[in-house]
DNA sequence: TTGTAATTAGTAATCATTACTACTTAAGAG
DNA sequence: CTCTTAAGTAGTAATGATTACTAATTACAA
């Protein structure tokens, strides 16, 4: 594997963002670094990054796969009525594996996502 | 809202399914009931069957919406080799609620993915 | 340097899903 | 039982996210 500078780009592109990203939201800020970068080159990269578990997704009610920072026990409360995602901290993981019978050994990610009617839109 | 027999086709193939079914394959099995049945009218009734609360669904690996029965509580794990959705139990909802604080009256369905290797393709 | 295989840009193709429209039909009113 | 009418349908076209493809570029080891 080579070191190229529109993956690691796009890696910090997820990594500092603070919301859950669609290819194409990645594409125009990667454009603002690397005006020639193409759609298909993040594509490509957001994949082999999956891959390499340094990034994760999730599809949500837009049909749009959306990408995100591996490294936070996170879970995702989607709205049905406004479409946001919330990010909702997984306070013990160990007990939520446990509960779900979930071995450690065999699994590599897991994806809770709770739907329903965010606290904005149900005043 | 009016009876059709293409709704409760579409319903009863859900339910009767033991597999994830995705639109298309739902297509299929209806057509050998309904020889005419179109694949909009299985798309618009599985999108109005999921707001009546009556059907869930979920994506997977293949990129296809699957469709599910909404009353058994469960959760799938999805093999990353061979892309088999597994139904797996979920023993305590309540407890599994409050772990994640979810607050039951704005929430409507809980999807949870476990993304891993399954035990047939890890030998 | 140079060779070469990995990576890219740019474009075309794919395919799951939705939109559209003329036709059909369930079901309530008279 | 007819009508009436709006909900639902079949069939086809359009959309749009994602992938495939190819010639050009580039990281990096020899």
């Amino acid at each position: 594997m080579r070191y190229s500078k529109q993956k690691e780009t796009i890696l910090e592109i997820v990594n500092n963002s603070f919301d859950h990203l669609t290819a194409d939201e990645i594409y125009l800020k990667a454009r603002s670094v690397l005006p020639n970068i193409s759609l298909g080159t993040v594509y490509r990269n957001l994949n082999t990054l999956k891959e390499e578990n340094k990034i994760i997704s999730f599809n949500s009610l837009d049909n749009k796969e959306h990408y995100d920072k591996a490294f936070v026990k996170h879970y995702h409360f989607i709205c049905n009525n406004c479409f946001k995602i919330y990010d909702r901290k997984i306070n013990d993981y160990k007990k939520l594996c446990s509960m779900l019978d979930i071995d450690e050994n065999n699994t590599n990610y897991i994806d809770i996502k709770v739907y329903g009617i965010c606290n904005d839109c149900s005043k």
